[in-house]
DNA sequence: TCTGGGGTCCTAGGACCC
DNA sequence: TCTGGGGTCCTAGGACCC
């Protein structure tokens, strides 16, 4: 139960207190995934990223087992700093280029690059023993997810029931993971970062206020540095002090986000765990070593990352209505710029165009990254009624004569820009989308009509009339 | 901390509709 | 022609999380 006022009706009602929330991350996952793999690891310092072989000049560290963390290694630092503070074991060898002959051995870190697929096996395996502890499990992300196991357990023997989850992971998987139980996700998932690693802690209804009161507000799910700082100049340095504050300040300051903080400082969240739902975007990015002026290698990284998008979707089953890019300019200024299609494409050729166009603006500019995004998504498998008819476009598009002559259709309206065309097919559709801003760039409106012309086609084989498709 | 990659949610203004 | 108010969609940016 909550402390402060409630309104009336919420108290009475027993699906809204007293869940039993159990918060499971896994210490330092992939870096005790590497240890799995490699027990020799165990005990050492290891640090999983990317760009730590001599020469490489860009990278970050995804995961450093806590050993490596006595370092000073921390996750999301630059791989170039990390390994200042802890050398990489080829500087031992003498022949290596950063040799060091004054290293102790216990001064050297192991680095691996991740392995994204090995580490979804191992997560497939502890996900599967949370979903046996649990009927209703939320996974966050590929180390963490939330449990409502109030049906499985009770507070007298929670903790019991905690370290069951836990000597099953370690056992059954080999990794350890630390959990907090609460009766609220957001302690609970504080309640599991108090203790690491392996670590266990339980809060239970009535102490959760208390147990907040002493932590620092970047503590708070949702505080980052930006927050936290501002908030510091209110005052307030602590979930108590937050807490105990008028909440008016809050919500003028931050908004919704105000209030939000203000309820779970208090320990007043009223959120179910339920599984996660689809996702809602598909995104890939990669960062030039330095900062790229000429557009040729920018629009070669382009068409690398539309394709890699668009063949995720394909591969999930989603259909996407808008398609992005993203430039990341010196000093670190993140422009976006994306544009949605009038229905559901899953057109890689089209992503390709689309993103290209969309990066002209950045053609010339010095960019450090780029990015693709799909977003939009529907999933055509949700839709039964459909689903023959989608699976006859998606498995024969290419080999299909008529799909494909319909593509190069559009695309040849999008590369020859010639208005006549385009509106003469797309007929009141492209005159709603070019009515809007008559001075606006000419081959952006031509794109959007260009697309709609198929897509509409693409909604009457999936969605609007499965006759017409058959 | 001089900056990797993949996500989510929120905000705010403008367009457009009724 | 001067003008209300609500709702929704689109786009860009920001903060945050792992």
């Amino acid at each position: 139960m909550t402390d402060g006022p409630r309104l009336p009706g919420i108290e009475t009602d027993d699906d809204e207190e007293d869940r039993i929330v159990c918060h499971v991350d896994a210490d330092c996952f992939y870096a005790s995934c590497e240890r799995l793999r490699e027990p020799e690891l165990r005990g050492e310092p290891v640090v999983v990223g990317m760009g730590y072989e001599p020469g490489d000049t860009i990278g970050a560290v995804a995961t450093a087992s806590y050993e490596a963390r006595e370092f000073g290694v921390e996750s999301a630092q630059a791989i170039s700093s990390a390994l200042e503070r802890l050398p990489r074991r080829a500087a031992l060898d003498p022949d290596a280029e950063d040799y060091d002959p004054d290293l102790e051995p216990e001064e050297i870190g192991h680095y691996r690059p991740v392995d994204m697929d090995y580490y979804e096996s191992i997560a497939g395996e502890v996900r599967e023993i949370l979903h046996d502890c649990s009927d209703t499990v939320r996974e966050v992300s590929i180390d963490e997810a939330y449990l409502d196991v109030t049906d499985r357990t009770a507070w007298e023997v929670a903790d019991g029931f905690a370290r069951h989850i836990t000597d099953r992971i370690r056992r059954e998987v080999g990794v350890t993971v630390s959990v907090g139980v609460a009766p609220t996700m957001s302690a609970a998932k504080i309640a599991s970062d108090f203790d690491k690693p392996d670590g266990l802690t339980v809060v239970r209804p009535g102490e959760v206020r208390e147990f907040l009161a002493p932590l620092e507000v970047d503590l708070l799910h949702g505080v980052g540095p930006v927050t936290a700082r501002a908030l510091r100049e209110m005052g307030l340095e602590t979930a108590g002090d937050v807490a105990a504050t008028d909440p008016e300040p809050l919500v003028e300051r931050f908004g919704e986000r105000g209030r939000e903080l203000y309820d779970r400082a208090r320990g007043d969240d009223d959120r179910r765990v339920e599984p996660k739902g689809e996702p809602k975007s598909f995104s890939r990015e990669s960062a030039f070593a330095e900062p790229v002026e000429t557009s040729e290698p920018k629009y070669d990284q382009i068409e690398t990352l539309a394709a890699a998008v668009a063949d995720r979707a394909q591969r999930e089953g989603a259909l996407y209505r808008t398609v992005g890019v993203k430039a990341v300019t010196p000093p670190y200024d993140v422009n976006t710029r994306e544009r949605s299609l009038p229905g559901p494409i899953d057109d890689p050729e089209l992503v390709d165009r689309i993103a290209r166009d969309l990066f002209t603006e950045f053609e010339s500019e010095a960019v450090r990254k780029v990015g693709v995004r799909v977003a939009n998504l529907e999933f055509a498998a949700a839709d039964q009624a459909s689903l023959d008819g989608w699976e006859g476009r998606a498995n024969g598009k290419r080999a299909d004569g008529d799909a494909t002559a319909e593509t190069d259709a559009a695309d040849d309206e999008l590369a020859a820009g010639s208005d006549a065309g385009v509106d003469n097919e797309t007929g009141s559709i492209g005159d709603e989308t070019n009515s809007s801003d008559e001075a606006s760039d000419s081959t952006a409106d031509e794109t959007a009509s260009a697309t709609e012309d198929r897509d509409t086609t693409a909604h009457a084989e999936g969605q609007a009339s499965l006759g017409d498709f058959s």
